[in-house]
DNA sequence: CGCCGGTTTGAGTCCATTCAAGAGGAGTGG
DNA sequence: CCACTCCTCTTGAATGGACTCAAACCGGCG
C-alpha cells in the first residue's frame, strides 16, 4: 500500500487550509485499510454505530435514506476524493444508508484518529470543518431543486452538478461523462419516479440540451443547459488548487 | 452588555466536547456585537460576502433560496442558540439568504475570530464541527421529506421537529408551542404551496392528530402523531447537556 | 372605517404518478 | 448457441395529488 494512498485527501484539505509538511504527513499518516467493494454494498447501515469514515479512492457511492412507506431518498452522490460517513461515524449514530453504486476503492479511516488529528493539527480539523459546510451548501441546494423547480429544470440542473464534479475530480468531461446511475436513482435523488425521469430526460434530448446513450450524457451547448436548468455553481464551492483560503 | 451573551454557544459546544475553563473563557470571549432586529429582515443575502456569523439569542430565522422561476426554498428554521450563517461566512460568498422571521436579538461575531478560535483551541473547533455534521443531517431529513413523503405526512414531521426543537431550547413544549410561520412560510418550508398547507393542516385537525388556533399547535397524543408523520428523533442528534461525546 | 396580510374555501386544471406491458441487453446455464 | 432470467429502459393510458386562479373571510392596525 503506497504512502500516497491518501493524497487525494491532503489535496482536498489543501483547498481550504494552507497546511505545512508536518500536517500533510499527519494527514497521510492517518491509519487505514483499503477495501474493495462490490458495486451496491452497503458501507454503512441507519442505525449503525460506525468506528470508521472512508475515504472514495475510486468508484461511486450514495447517501440514502428510507421513508415510512419504503421509498428511498438518495441525499447524496459521493466520487473519488469524497470522505463518505463523518456524518455517520463522527455524530455516534448512523442516521442514514451509504452504499456503493458501482465496485469502489475506499479507504477505511477509523473515527478516533480522524478526531485525534483534528485536536492535534487544528487546521487540518478546520479544513475538515470546511468540507462539511461544503456538504451543507449541497444539501441546501438539493433542497431547493426537490422543491422548487420541475422534473426537466431538475434533472438538467443534477446533469450539471455531476458535469462538473466529475470534471473537477478528474473523471470526464461537463460536457460529455459516464453518469453512473440508473433511471429509479436518479428519480430518487430528485424526488421523482422512474416512469417520469425517463420521459424527462427523453425531453430534455428532444429540447436538444443533453445527448444520451446507454449510461453517457452529453451536453452540447454547456450555458444553455445551465441557464435552462437553473443552475450556477457557486453552491458547489469549488476551488482551484494551491489556492488556500487562509 | 454580561460577559454571558455568549454563554448558550457554550452550552451548545459542550454537548459535544468536555471544554476545560480556559476553553470555555475563550469562547465567551469571543468579540460580538448584540443587536436587536426587525422581523423579516435579512441577515444575509445570497452572494453577500458576510464578515460575520450570528448567534441567536431571541426569535426565529430561516434560511432560503429563491430560485429561476422567483419561487423560494426555505432549508432551515433557525432559533435561540442555533449559529447560523458559518455555513456562508466561512465559505465567502454567501449561498443563501437569512432572514428573520419575528424581532430577534442575534450576537454577530466576526468570522475572523471564530477561524481563529478554531486553531487556538482544537476542542472549540471540533464542536462547532459537530455542529455542522448536525445541521447536515436536519438537511438530509429534510430532502427525504419533501422528496418522499405526502403532503400531510410532511408537515406533521416538520410540527414534530419544531416540537421538540422548541421544547429543547426552552421555548414551550413539544405539545404546545407557538408557531412563528405563517402558511406560505411552511409552504415553503415543505415544497408545498400555501392553498395545500391550508388544506393539509386542516385534515391534519380533522383526524385528531392535532389542535390549531391562530399560531399556535397543540398535540394531543404525540406518539400517534410521530406515527402519522412518520418521524423518529434521530436525526435532530439532541443531547443530554453535561454528557458530552468525549 | 378601510386597508392589509394572512387564512379559508371552491372549482377546474395539470404535472407527475400508477399500473401495465413490451423491448433491449447482459449474464447464466443447459 | 439458444433459452431463460433479471434488470433497466421505454411507452401508453388512466388516475390523482397538488397546483392555479379566484374570491371571500378575518383580525389587527393606522
Amino acid at each position: 500500500m503506497p504512502v500516497s494512498t491518501l493524497s487525494p485527501l491532503v489535496r482536498k484539505l489543501q483547498l481550504w487550509s494552507a497546511l505545512d509538511g508536518a500536517e500533510q504527513e499527519a494527514v497521510l499518516a492517518l491509519p487505514h485499510k483499503v477495501e474493495r467493494v462490490d458495486g451496491s454494498k452497503y458501507l454503512v447501515r441507519e442505525d449503525d454505530k460506525p468506528t470508521h469514515s472512508c475515504l472514495m479512492l475510486s468508484g461511486f457511492a450514495i447517501c440514502h435514506k428510507i421513508v415510512g412507506d419504503g421509498s428511498r431518498s438518495i441525499s447524496a452522490v459521493q466520487m473519488k476524493g469524497d470522505v463518505v460517513d463523518l456524518q455517520n461515524s463522527l455524530l455516534g449514530v448512523a442516521d442514514h444508508n451509504v452504499q456503493t453504486l458501482t465496485q469502489t476503492e475506499v479507504a477505511f479511516i477509523p473515527r478516533q484518529a480522524i478526531m485525534d488529528l483534528a485536536v492535534r493539527c487544528p487546521k487540518v480539523g478546520l479544513a475538515m470543518w470546511y468540507d462539511t459546510l461544503v456538504d451543507g451548501s449541497m444539501f441546501r441546494e438539493w433542497i431547493a431543486n426537490i422543491s422548487r423547480r420541475d422534473a426537466i429544470t431538475r434533472l438538467g440542473h443534477i446533469i450539471c452538478e455531476f458535469g462538473l464534479r466529475l470534471e473537477y475530480a478528474g473523471l470526464g468531461s461537463r460536457t460529455s461523462y459516464e453518469l453512473p446511475m440508473t433511471q429509479e436513482q436518479l428519480a430518487d435523488a430528485t424526488g421523482l419516479t422512474a416512469v417520469h425521469v425517463n420521459r424527462s430526460l427523453k425531453e430534455l434530448e428532444a429540447r436538444g440540451l443533453i445527448t444520451r446513450t446507454v449510461r453517457s450524457v452529453g451536453v452540447a451547448d454547456w450555458d444553455r443547459l445551465e441557464k435552462a436548468a437553473d443552475f450556477s455553481a457557486r453552491y458547489l464551492h469549488l476551488r482551484e488548487p494551491n489556492n488556500p483560503l487562509q
